[in-house]
RNA sequence: GGUGUUGUAGCCAAAAGGUUCAGGCGCAGCUCUGCAAAAGCUGUUAUAUCGGUUCGAAUCCGAUCAACACCUCCA
């Protein structure tokens, strides 16, 4: 079976062919680091990870580009033109670098605790001035864009003359250049429905970068364009990022690349859906931001407690990405113990002898772990479907958890069943999934553990009870919990 | 007002014209057990409402209601 991805451009399944096997060149729109991360901005990155993780799997080559938005954006023609970064770097008494550099490295900190893989390239805005003010100029000399008082807007009644401008979203021309809104400083545009390609910087303005229409900074599609063109080519295979950009920040990039390129700039358009909490976006209008630190450390009035990166990560691929996901506490409760379940049965897998070329004795049962195993590259084949990767491996873990506990006796599956387990659960688990057993423990804690569960077993055996439930309920009050098998041998584990 | 999406059991959520069924969490019962925990088994079995198409619909069509998103910085 061959990939299927849903393409936002033709709102199909389509059988994804790269445009130059083996190489695949995917964008994904990256943080605006003007403030913190906050559990919407976990969506996108990681569903594209796993986008990405799968495309290597399959054994593309795939060069994968997230930029860095540093330049600050003006706050849009509504609003009086601002550079949101330089406002809040005066508040917080900081230089605007200093503030994106802050919020740069809290970035990569949240999302390396995703266990997110690194992009290959990730281009920042301010480092890309040059190429954005080289496809202005390309623009106003194609006549697609116009000068406005240092300004300049790209003309989207001209471009739909010839093309068609609201194709990804579903807008209609006309009713975009008929808006009847009202927005401030828009007398410098033709049409309402125009946007920023470059915008003179007010007096005051500190981010700001020498042109050939004065100083000023980048407007908020240019980038995007500049960097994808320049990194991947005028024509490439994935272009990602959350759905609320599909306008009319994706609908815009297609429009400036198009003029430049004489040809639309790419082949899949891939858009997440949204979080959402209490069925409300998440956003600073709506009051109800979770930041990742504070879901880490579990300080905010919607959480009861912390959640690890790994729950969240896991939380996420339990739904579709195209998928709306409600956010609540008691649905983190729950993935979490999810996760530590099926790592607990990955875990007793991994113990499981394998070896010698043994026949299992129960045929039926053989092959209908074969055959679910069989079903998990196509789940990921059908437009990545990770909540039925996932649904799939559960259906598996309780015949491992029988093979420990002997209701099923050890013998059960052959031993080229259980290797290709280990294999698939590793393969599919952690390096497509991206997923990570946060409560495994090695070295000399683990060493130690062990010696007080063997202490504990022999305390047992000899029906010792003060000190086997010392042992018990002091781990238990550090956190680590101890359990006695059917065999009287005891395991344990971080909670 | 325009555009689009969604409505599945206590909660999260998959699937999408037809046999048994998603899956996870929770809850209840049983088994195991020094106690406990875990585990296993069983149960909790739903498709917003009203019509229509069909031998057959959660799935297709229409209407209604509700919610959400985008149209403005936003993942």
């Amino acid at each position: 079976m061959a990939l299927v991805v849903y393409n936002s451009l033709s709102r199909k399944k389509e059988v994804f062919t790269p445009i130059n096997p083996p190489y695949v060149g995917m964008y994904v729109c990256g943080p605006t680091v003007s403030g913190e991360s906050h559990l919407g901005h976990a969506r996108p990155y990681i569903t594209f990870d796993v986008v990405y993780r799968y495309l290597l799997h399959l054994g593309y080559k795939v060069r994968y580009v997230r930029n860095i938005t540093d330049a600050g954006h003006f706050e849009e023609e509504g609003r009086e033109a601002e550079d949101k970064i330089s406002k809040k770097a005066q508040l917080e008494r900081m230089e605007p670098m200093e503030l994106v550099h802050k919020y740069t490295s809290l970035f990569h900190w949240a999302f390396r605790k995703f266990n997110t893989l690194e992009p290959s390239i990730e281009p920042t805005a301010t480092g890309h001035i040059i190429e954005q003010i080289s496809m202005i100029e390309d623009l106003i000399k194609k006549g697609y864009a116009y000068e406005v008082n240092g300004s300049v807007y790209f003309d989207v009644a001209k471009y739909a003359e010839g093309h068609d401008y609201g194709k990804l979203s579903g807008r209609v021309i006309e009713d975009l250049l008929e808006t009847t809104r009202t927005l401030e400083s828009q007398e410098e545009k033709k049409n309402k429905a125009d946007f920023a390609l470059w915008k003179a910087a007010p007096p005051k303005h500190i981010m700001r970068w020498k042109s050939p229409w004065g100083e000023g900074f980048p407007g908020w599609h240019i980038e995007c364009s500049a960097m994808s063109t320049k990194y991947l080519g005028s024509y490439f295979d994935i272009h990602g990022g959350g759905m609320d950009l599909l306008f009319p920040h994706h609908e815009s990039e297609i429009a400036q690349s198009t003029i430049c390129n004489s040809h639309a700039p790419v082949k899949y358009w891939i858009h997440n859906n949204m979080i959402t909490i209490n069925g409300r976006k998440m956003g600073k209008s709506y009051n109800n931001v979770i930041r990742l630190t504070e879901l880490f450390s579990g300080n905010h009035p919607l959480l009861t407690k912390a959640y690890s990166p790994m729950v969240i990560r896991f939380f996420i691929l339990q739904t579709h990405y195209r998928s709306v996901l409600d956010f609540s506490n008691e649905a983190l409760e729950g993935s979490e113990k999810g996760l530590r379940r099926l790592f607990e049965a990955f875990e007793i897998l991994n113990s499981l002898p394998g070896g010698e070329n043994r026949e299992g004795t129960a045929k039926e049962l053989d092959t209908k772990i074969n055959s679910t195993l069989d079903e998990l590259p196509t789940f990921l084949d059908d437009d990545f479907n990770t909540a039925k990767v996932l649904a799939a491996m559960f259906e598996i873990v309780p015949t491992i958890n029988s093979l420990k506990e002997k209701i099923i006796p050890v013998d059960a599956l052959s031993s080229k069943t259980i290797e290709r387990l280990k294999n698939d659960f590793h393969v599919y688990l952690e390096e497509i999934l991206g997923l990570k057993n946060e409560w495994e423990v090695t070295g000399a804690f683990k060493g130690v553990m062990n010696l007080l569960a063997s202490i504990r077993k022999d305390a047992r055996s000899k029906k010792d009870y003060y000190t086997s439930d010392k042992i018990r309920k002091e781990l238990a009050e550090l956190g680590i919990d101890m359990k006695d098998e059917k065999d009287g041998n005891v395991s344990w584990g971080l909670r």
